[in-house]
DNA sequence: TTGTAGGCGTTATCAG
DNA sequence: CTGATAACGCCTACAA
């Protein structure tokens, strides 16, 4: 027995597809006659008609579903993979509240372009993108350069096509080092990959420490980590989100350490009580005002198809202080 | 200017559309000149050709989408959510290696048939479900019942429709009590809320422990956390699985706890090297099995219309004994 | 070897 | 108020 369509709906009934399409999405400008309604929604729910997103999608042009997208990189750690399934859940908590669906994404750090097609084939609807190879956004840049609203996350990149949507380092870094001036200690910090160049020089910059002060946590290297702590003994550590400040505090015991951790995810509660954190304001995090920033767009698009492209409000970073 | 399509293609190479899709999807019962092949090919990149996946999923009557659903519950905490990130993280990766794209569907524990609804109507090929509620298998069961493959992600339940991947709790537990014999100090289990009654019934059942030696964390209680370790001073604690390990490890130090942690993520090596761990057999987990699994069906139903649905291999556990 | 045409399930534009 | 009917982009017998 076949899936039952709008067709069986309308022959059970006696009507038109045209009727019950009517019904079924409760088109307004069109009147029906409240027997007629209650006729069609009767044997729709009587053949148990479950309405095809797909059929519904191509003749929309539109799929309803947003994408995900981040790099896999081998050098990531299991931090980073956390940090984007994190990011998957909770945007599938936004997304569920705007009424879309959400494709997750993984993009091949080496070959970017047919990863990123998807987005184009599934016909996406906007997109936000984790932390993406400088030379991706070639390729990214081609496929998007018109048409699918896209927000970078906490990616630096001079390239004013892109909303981007960043952690402001400069300020979060000024903070710590005024917030743990009265103690002595050396500075150092611990992070995870990065695979986004400019942006890790961005965070690099910002931090001003000495290379043998930064340890980036990579797939590889987690056992050296303890040797890093114990040589900053007293020290006074930043560490760049949650789950590698969970991971540090529980390699720095016993060493006296005063902890700084910025939660860029909206996990705080992970961590010790005895680590300080660093906030973003109402605990509105990088995402959920680039999700929102998607949002805009595509209603903007929606509305008025010239809008986009134009390179009107591009370019532009919007900087979450934390605090 | 519009998306271009393969009638596009087929003007500007001078061919019929049939020629272009048989090019295109390398069409092997069809032979093609490779004069025209190339001329196919050269103008589809020429025109900047998108396939349209949406279109295909309606001829096809399947989307190339497989969907991994979990429950989203109050009291849920971070944790949890770590867990269902991880799960997704994880099972893109499959899917990218198995040609499908991977759809999160977060599943509201009190309202779930409409969330699962989403599943037929985007006609989803296969899917993974975690922790559901005991009451949503009617509703599961009446979309499922014949159609998409469906594989349970430790969730015990007695319903032989499903197909079935499990932690052996009882297996681990046994195990942990004889890896931790030679010790004294009291016993006591930390885990994570479950959402499916039956699972949580059977995980308390194997632990053999009295309720106020069990601890489960919720949104709200972590701060109750730290007493309930304290009164456990010296004992011998199991955890389940890798995110709430690397809280408790971090909310027990100086208790000269022994820490055994049932790794059921992947994800041992967030643990610190003091805590004892139980990992499934060459690291392959309930994730990995499942998604086999669930191929495995996908793959039968697509060969033989009539196997699925006919009750045959349904109703089976496959048990993961962790060691 | 290539072309024609019907259909996948919906939506939307016209007529009636 | 309701009904035909033409798209949407692609696939695939069946013809030529």
């Amino acid at each position: 027995m076949r899936k039952t369509t709008m067709k069986d709906i309308a022959r059970e009934a006696k009507v038109s597809v045209a009727t019950v399409s009517y019904v079924l999405n409760q088109v307004d400008n069109q009147k029906i006659t409240d027997e007629t309604r209650c006729r069609v929604l009767d044997t729709a729910k009587k053949l148990d008609y479950i309405p095809s997103l797909t059929a519904r999608s191509l003749v929309r042009g539109k799929s309803g579903m947003l994408a995900l997208l981040f790099t896999r990189n081998e050098r990531d750690g299991v931090w980073k993979k956390l940090y984007y399934g994190m990011l998957a859940e909770r945007m599938e908590a936004l997304c569920k509240r705007a009424g879309y669906h959400l494709l997750v994404l993984g993009v091949d750090a080496e070959r970017p372009s047919p990863d990123i097609e998807i987005v184009r084939q599934r016909e996406v609807d906007g997109v936000l993108l984790a932390d993406v190879k400088k030379e991706a956004f070639r390729d990214i840049s081609i496929h998007f350069s018109m048409g699918v609203p896209i927000v970078l996350l906490n990616i630096y990149i001079d390239d004013p096509l892109f909303h981007k949507v960043v952690i402001d380092y400069r300020q979060a870094f000024a903070l710590w080092r005024e917030r743990s001036a009265g103690r002595g200690g050396r500075r150092f910090l611990v992070l995870d990959t990065v695979t986004n160049e400019d942006t890790m020089k961005t965070i690099l910059d910002a931090a001003q420490l000495e290379p043998e002060s930064v340890f980036v946590l990579t797939a590889g290297n987690a056992d050296r980590l303890p040797d890093f702590l114990a040589r900053h003994r007293g020290g006074r550590g930043a560490v760049l989100n949650e789950f590698v400040g969970m991971f540090v505090a529980n390699a720095s015991r016993d060493l006296e350490l005063e902890l700084t951790v910025f939660c860029t995810s909206g996990c705080a509660e992970l961590l010790p009580p005895d680590v300080r954190t660093l906030i973003s304001a109402e605990n509105r995090g990088p995402l959920d005002l680039a999700f929102q920033l998607m949002r805009f767009y595509i209603d903007a698009k929606d509305k008025d198809d010239t809008f986009v492209g134009s390179g009107d409000a591009y370019g532009e970073y919007i900087s979450i202080p934390l605090q």
